[in-house]
DNA sequence: AGCCGCTTGTGAACGCACGCACAAAGTTGC
DNA sequence: GCAACTTTGTGCGTGCGTTCACAAGCGGCT
């Protein structure tokens, strides 16, 4: 906000990183994305237009996320591709790879598991864990499969700083309780249950049922107001951009 | 929009179902899965603050979230187990089955083919494609992949109304469109780019390298704030509840 | 060097959503 | 039947997030 003007000093990007907001943060994911596209394909520089289009938002708004992050772009010009996406980097702290415990490598866990867009990303799968002793002990990806007792252990063996919940609901509480044992900060929780954790903690849910059945009231709505104008509230995530209707996806949940 | 004030013609949720915020209609899924472990445990009433507590939501938020489908609840008792189940089911429109049909078998595709919680909350998927010739005609859950060329007649014949892309990135507006073409009304993308549709048509979309992105974001913070009072701000989505911290998930996007 | 056009960065307004707090309404006990 | 208690439903204030619109700044052209 009111961030004095200043170089960077040097190490973290501790002073930059005071208050944004959690969309921002979110779009700046997508934005770093986008960036490495444009690098990928020779790019130099790009202007915000540009880029806003490319992520599907608004100009004004991807400006503004830009601006919390610091002034990196060059008026008349837009943004250097390569400098922004190190920015862009260094703001959410991938330039140092983060560990990841996943627990329950069922269905979907066997799928993140083996799931390119982790490792490939600085977000190397460093752990499994389940309780079948069929599975404990198998190896996925060159990773084997450890008893969920052993998360302590074996989490901070391997520095895992974030942990990724894919476990029936049931085992979820528990599973979860043994990563905050462990030492992990953040978790994903892809488990359909409200986890309790202690303040310091950070709990992101993804919850894929949830996301169908919002699909689904949008179904119904549309044949109830089939021939009438009834209509939901647009919300602030839906908007028409170029005759294109993009609703964000929001796996939301509570609180 | 500005929907006159309509008695509802037939059978539907018509009336009901006008302006209902979308982060409500999230929340009202979370609600229907609690509703329906409260109704297996033999609850016959709740009263708001319970069913708040066990969803990880504000009570007052709770009681406003089911005034925008009617007053279901009686004062000075709670709400009817039983009933409210019933009308969020009926308001979210899952008081019918909605065939879904899934793009992609790879990896992740694969996961959710086999995923149990998509059948067992009215969401049956009823058709699997992809492109891979190693892949059309194998059998997942009992369902055979077919070629994604076929995904306009196949979709017809089950009445597809929902799609689920998990394809790489470059394949999935391609897929979209044909989607589209094949009448689809919702899309759940889990590919990493932003969709063009027409504006009838409703895009979801869940990127879990953004969600793992905005945890490392977290991770990062707290290392750089550490003995500061560096403090991201807290936004909507977090709170402190009974000493516990829930950040809510929120696969987010552009838009 | 000076002007022109383009793009950034941001002040300000708007709108949604959240949460408080209370009135309305129903239930239980006497 | 009345009083006290419980719980719903909601009007209202507050804060975050989005959007508009414009001044400031930079590069290119003459």
């Amino acid at each position: 906000m009111t961030s004095p003007p200043q170089a960077d000093p040097s190490g973290s990007a501790a002073k930059l990183v005071r208050s944004i907001p959690e969309a921002t943060v979110a779009r700046l994911a997508v934005y770093l994305r986008m960036l490495g596209e444009l690098a990928e394909q020779g790019a130099e520089t790009v202007s915000s237009e540009e880029l806003a289009t490319a992520t599907g938002v608004n100009s004004a708004k991807l400006r503004k996320d830009l601006s919390y992050i610091g002034s990196y772009g060059i008026r008349g010009v837009g943004y250097e591709v390569a400098s922004l996406h190190h920015q862009i980097e260094r703001t959410l702290g991938l330039d140092r790879q983060q560990a990841v415990a996943l627990v329950g490598v069922g269905n979907l866990g066997h799928a993140l598991a083996g799931y390119s867009g982790f490792g490939g990303r600085g977000f190397p799968v460093a752990a499994l864990f389940d309780v079948d002793p069929d599975l404990v002990g198998i190896h996925i990806n060159g990773i084997v499969v450890e008893h969920v007792r052993d998360i302590p252990r074996v989490c901070a063996e391997r520095g895992v700083t974030i942990g990724m919940i894919a476990t029936p609901g049931p085992a979820a509480q528990s599973v979860c309780d043994q990563l905050v044992r462990a030492g992990v900060q953040c978790i994903l929780n892809f488990a359909p249950v409200v986890l309790q954790v202690p303040e310091q903690v950070e709990v992101r849910k993804v919850d894929l049922a949830v996301e169908l059945q919002v699909l689904a009231f949008h179904v119904a709505r549309r044949r109830a107001g089939d021939a009438s104008d009834t209509v939901v509230a647009p919300s602030v995530a839906n908007g028409v951009r170029d005759g294109v209707h993009v609703t964000n996806g929001s796996a939301v949940l509570p609180r």
